[in-house]
DNA sequence: TAGATTGTTAATCGATTAACAATC
DNA sequence: TAGATTGTTAATCGATTAACAATC
């Protein structure tokens, strides 16, 4: 019977779903509707409700969603509760502004580990954070049973820094090259090209 | 006849061809095919067909694309010639990784202003980029007629600062600060939530 | 001609949305 | 009870993929 799977634009909406109800929440709302949900976020009350009957049955018919239930369903479903430790290998610019990116620590991704080729030569905002030379990319993940790993190296690196880091043990990868990874059907790679976002603007102005 | 929109889809895939295209040309390839293409992007032939065949025969059967020919054609599509002036708000960690970035610059997407609340404090990697105080706003965007901004303010800020840009005359919108924008139908958004792709990740090793 | 590869149609697959019974 | 809102089914819409004639 349950031979649906979810859409992956559903996984994509679940976090933005967590995060108004941590807002709405830190200003005293008890209880949510489908329609005040969606219209924070700018999506149809009847998608947030399908998303949602993926996992479970989280609301009251009549009434709505109490804030704290469906945050807490949601944070297991996203697995926020695993407190997970996260490498990150490149620190320059774009590297230290996740490291420093305050959002995530609250959400329980702690990115702890931050690996370059150059530590010595990296100026910054890393003033507090330990910054490892590329050799020891292999202690530091399996010392410390990391699983999650962000590439923000230079595409040309990218694939080299990627396998290193799957024979390591890291099962997935926040990918910031502008490059295809070839890795393994069971890794899980998130690409985030930032220039595809730029372009595509520019594709919309023009057309 | 032509009553077929391009797909969302293939309009963020463009970037990539072009991108590839890019890299073979400089290792001096003249002639790609389809296959081949998609290959080294991860994406089924049939697909890099599909999506070229919105705009236009680019290719010859039996043989192949001639790599300048195609990107001169997806330069145009994707409106590359235009060298585009582009304004951005928030000269945080992010913010200055952005203008740091390399790859804009030779696409034609010039991040040429910056403005930041308190110009004075910020430190980092923007020595030699003027900041302007927010009070610019209006005066740098109609001076220079910009079209695209980016905004990189905390979440709390971000709809101001979108209205103001609007107002001002911009009419594209990469934003991104974790919150949704309400803002007229006529103007273009690309949010850039980063946050959706580390939790993702989080999703995919716990389910 | 034989082999390769495009461009396109039709089939399939996946995601969104409308509609409404269930129920608070 | 009357009004509101969920959860779910079925219909629609949109994107991908298979298949193949066209043609180099």
């Amino acid at each position: 019977m349950k031979n649906i799977t979810t859409p992956t634009t559903t996984i994509e909406r679940l976090p933005l779903y967590y995060r108004y109800l941590e807002k709405v929440n830190s200003e005293g709302i008890e209880v949510i509707s489908s329609k005040q949900l969606g219209d924070g976020l700018g999506i149809p009350s009847t998608q947030v409700r399908k998303d949602l009957s993926y996992y479970g049955e989280f609301g009251r018919r009549g009434v709505g969603y109490e804030v704290d239930v469906l945050m807490k369903n949601l944070k297991k479903i996203l697995g926020l509760n695993n407190n997970w430790e996260i490498v990150l290998v490149g620190a320059g610019n774009l590297g230290q502004a996740l490291v420093n990116y305050g959002g995530f620590k609250k959400l329980g991704l702690n990115i702890n580990y931050v690996l370059d080729i150059a530590p010595d030569e990296i100026e910054g905002n890393l003033d507090e954070i330990e910054i490892y030379p590329m050799e020891k990319l292999n202690e530091v993940i399996r010392d410390n049973n990391i699983k999650i790993a962000i590439i923000a190296v230079p595409a040309e690196g990218a694939q080299e820094v990627a396998n290193k880091l799957i024979d390591s043990g890291v099962e997935a990868i926040w990918n910031f090259a502008p490059t295809h990874l070839k890795l393994p059907e069971d890794i899980k790679v998130r690409d985030e090209d930032l220039s595809i976002g730029l372009i595509s603007l520019s594709y919309y102005l023009s057309n």
